[in-house]
DNA sequence: TCTTATATCCCACAAACATGGGATACCCCC
DNA sequence: GGGGGTATCCCATGTTTGTGGGATATAAGA
């Protein structure tokens, strides 16, 4: 059984969505409430739930406020923000203030089920339209190791470096002798100023090259 | 109706998949090809997919290798990664290449078909133990001390071996004998169950301690 | 009190690595 | 045609690392 709480202004979702939770056979709403202040009022070790759905925007204090207390203070609840907004700030700020995912208010129910089951096993669910803008976040960081002095054989042996492999393994994986490693290894530390294999996966793992 | 092409070696897995889209009245698997290479060899503007499921550990060259080549040239078509991975440097790496979703293999295949059309329709997907990771990347400043089973002097020791240090260099800046620092070095291995400095340095830059 | 974990040190041996020499062959470019 | 870069292989030598054994001391728990 999963105990979900709802933090939300909106009269018809909240109920709607407590009824929806309590007609479900493994899951129960064990609190609905209209804003941060009237839930944190009731909130103890005895009622924490599994998994809190938070709208961003409440009367009082946010929703996004409101999870940063919540989360300093009990560990191990999980928080779904449950809101319209689809604005990249609100977003970032609610991932890095420890939201374990993020719904649209035009959610489903049943897809809002599978996520609350989804976050309570230790995974996470964002709504189509978030996950693209958390995948756009990161596609703004390409540009850089066009640099890269190395052959695609070398970045090869480097890969297998960076994959813990030893020479020998490296050299079996790529069908050469260990000698033919060796010698690849030799050119990389030349061109990269290094003088060891830690060196090369520092490199490597923080993109330097 | 929506394009789709599949990059993956295991042929009961790429032929599977194939036949299951092609069964879909909204989606045709217009390429299943084993290798990049071979896809790129018949990819051209006319045989452009929409949407791309690409596997990561390939003979020749990685999906990750070939998203980048394609995604340079051939700007509109969405990638999906398909994949076992679940390691943050290549969800990270993929990510930052340009993907726009990541599936794991052991995806059904009427979610596969939802995450096409999702990202057909500009959302992303992602499976909820890489959502996980991708949100725990935000999350700063909490989690560290609960996975880490190392003590402080370990991760000291840990930190000159991401550094760079050979163990005489560690002993050196931390005024210790060098035994002792293999001493440490060898309840680091026990504890993390590595058998080599790589894999620390590497579990130490991906987070995973 | 006895065990456990930590931190400090030592020895010895084998495996892996770093570095210096080579060699051959291919390809591209001037 | 020759020089430069790449890829492939070999040898020798010394250093670093990995692993197995120890030892001592202290602090924290069971």
């Amino acid at each position: 059984m999963i105990n979900v709480a709802i933090v939300e202004d909106d009269d018809v979702i909240r109920e709607g969505v407590k009824e929806y939770l309590d007609s479900q056979e493994n899951m129960v709403c064990t609190a609905a409430k209209s804003s941060v202040e009237r839930f944190l009022a009731i909130l103890n070790e005895e009622t924490l739930p599994d998994v809190i759905l938070m709208d961003i925007g409440l009367p009082g204090m946010s929703g996004i406020s409101g999870m940063k207390l919540i989360t300093e203070k009990y560990t191990g609840v999980s928080i779904i923000m449950f809101t319209v907004y689809i604005d990249s700030h609100k977003i970032f700020e609610s991932l890095c203030a420890g939201a374990s995912g993020y719904l649209l208010k035009n959610t489903s129910f049943p897809d809002m089920k599978q996520a609350i089951e989804t976050i309570h096993t230790g995974g996470s669910m964002m709504s189509p339209p978030i996950a693209r803008k958390v995948m756009e976040h990161f596609h703004t960081g390409r540009k850089k190791q066009v640099t890269s002095p190395l052959t695609d054989k070398e970045k090869e042996i480097v890969q297998g470096l960076v994959d813990g492999l030893s020479y020998k393994m490296i050299a079996d994986s790529s069908s050469i002798s260990i000698e033919t490693v060796r010698s690849h290894i030799k050119n990389i530390y030349k061109k990269l100023h290094v003088h060891c294999k830690a060196d090369v996966i520092r490199k490597s793992l923080t993109g330097e090259i």
